[in-house]
DNA sequence: GTGCGAATAT
DNA sequence: AATATTCGCA
């Protein structure tokens, strides 16, 4: 039994018991050893660089374990370089940290400290080393450089009062959780979709950015943001202490139209379809004039129509038919069915405004289930009626319909 | 805190 | 031009 090597051993002993890296640095600064010494060190990377690929598929869900763990090993690695450049030669002036291990674990042992040397006067030449460094930045990045968060939460706060926008960057701010370094628009565009429909509350959407983004809905407009792209390759290179390297003026645009695409929301489209629905809500109202976005909300029975979208098409509607004050304001009564007439916009154009839910007289309409932004997502309900009219309609063109003063307006 | 309307931005 | 966002107010 006493024979048992301690890797057979069920207990835990001492020795198989993770260290703290301070603890360990103690033992190993009593080891007067040198080659001991590094192979002790570098047995330890070894072991938390096993350790940082185990959790690195769930980098983004442990960034500070990766972080704490790239430290560490840088760490010791220096520690290691300075141990044997104390030592040993006056070779290595400068050792590039770095996960090289990953890749050449075993040359590193062997050659890796030799070699260094060339690689720092030759930063060109260690593809492999800054090809992981990036990699292991481009992932660290997403959640923490300081700098890049600090300076872009900055510019959330200054955001809008002119004073900033000078700098033209929109950030809206709006929720973008933890959008990918390189975010792509096409991601951002889904995640906009997505937003709309929720209006019921429940509309699943990947957990962490949709639920910043919701937030942000819900309360009105936007809202601070935990941005985290940033430039990420580019600095990677020098340092992980964050190295403030500033992007060049181009690169800053590219992040502000980033942001801006990822913020802004996309487009209604209002289709003749919706339109209509808008319309005949309104005259249940009792008219543009008095009818409040909410109220018409509630009455097209729009999936995913938000308060905000009325309220802008009721602005604009009111815009193309104010004037006419004169009698027509009694309210109620006119209300349905003035749909093709008065109409400030001709039946026609909601194309045959019969199909399906077509309810000039007022009855209520069956749940439209418009995925009807701009993008054109196709309605989940399947059904929807008008999906097809949406389809080909695009949003009509309040022009081409001069109002007519009169009862339109109600 | 919400809803609204006007103003402004995109 | 059409829609989104912001702002100030009730």
């Amino acid at each position: 039994m006493g024979s048992v090597p301690p890797e057979l051993s069920l207990d835990f002993r001492p020795t198989f018991v993770p260290k703290t890296i301070s603890t360990f640095l103690k033992e190993v600064s009593l080891i007067g050893n040198v080659p001991d010494k590094v192979s002790k060190l570098d047995a330890f990377v070894k072991r938390l660089e096993e350790e940082m690929r185990k959790i690195d598929a769930f980098k983004r869900e442990l960034p500070l374990c990766m972080l704490l763990l790239n430290d560490a090993i840088v760490a010791l690695k220096e520690e290691s370089v300075q141990c044997m450049s104390r030592n040993v030669e006056p070779v290595l002036e400068e050792f590039i940290p770095l996960k090289n291990k990953k890749e050449n674990n075993q040359s590193e042992e062997d050659g890796a400290l030799i070699t260094n040397k060339k690689e720092k006067d030759s930063n060109n030449n260690n593809c492999n080393n800054n090809k992981d460094k990036k990699n292991w930045m481009s992932s660290v990045q997403l959640w923490n450089t300081d700098d890049d968060y600090s300076s872009i939460s900055h510019k959330l706060d200054s955001k809008r009062k002119d004073g900033d926008s000078s700098q033209g960057c929109k950030n809206r701010g709006t929720a973008t959780a933890f959008m990918p370094f390189k975010m792509n628009l096409g991601f951002a565009v889904r995640k906009e979709e997505k937003e709309e429909i929720p209006v019921h509350g429940l509309t699943l959407l990947t957990p962490g950015i949709k639920n910043l983004k919701e937030e942000s809905c819900s309360t009105g407009s936007r809202t601070s943001c935990s941005r985290a792209v940033s430039s990420s390759a580019p600095n990677a290179q020098s340092t992980f202490r964050s190295v403030p390297q500033p992007l060049s003026h181009h690169q800053q645009q590219q992040q502000q139209q980033q942001q801006q695409q990822t913020a802004r929301k996309q487009r209604r489209c209002w289709s003749p379809e919706l339109h209509r629905r808008f319309v005949n809500a309104l005259q249940q109202l009792g008219g543009s004039q008095v009818a409040t976005p909410k109220q018409i909300r509630e009455l097209m029975q729009v999936d995913g129509l938000t308060n905000d979208e009325v309220k802008s098409h009721l602005q604009k509607y009111r815009l193309h038919t104010r004037r006419l004050p004169a009698s027509t304001t009694s309210p109620a009564n006119q209300s349905v069915v003035v749909l093709g007439s008065g109409l400030w916009m001709s039946q026609d154009q909601y194309g045959e405004s019969s199909k399906g839910s077509s309810s000039q007289s007022g009855s209520p309409q069956g749940p439209l289930q418009l995925a009807t932004n701009t993008g054109g997502t196709s309605n989940p309900g399947g059904d929807s009626m008008e999906d097809d009219e949406d389809a080909k309609s695009e949003s009509y063109s309040w022009k081409s319909h001069i109002h007519k003063p009169g009862k339109d307006d109600v």
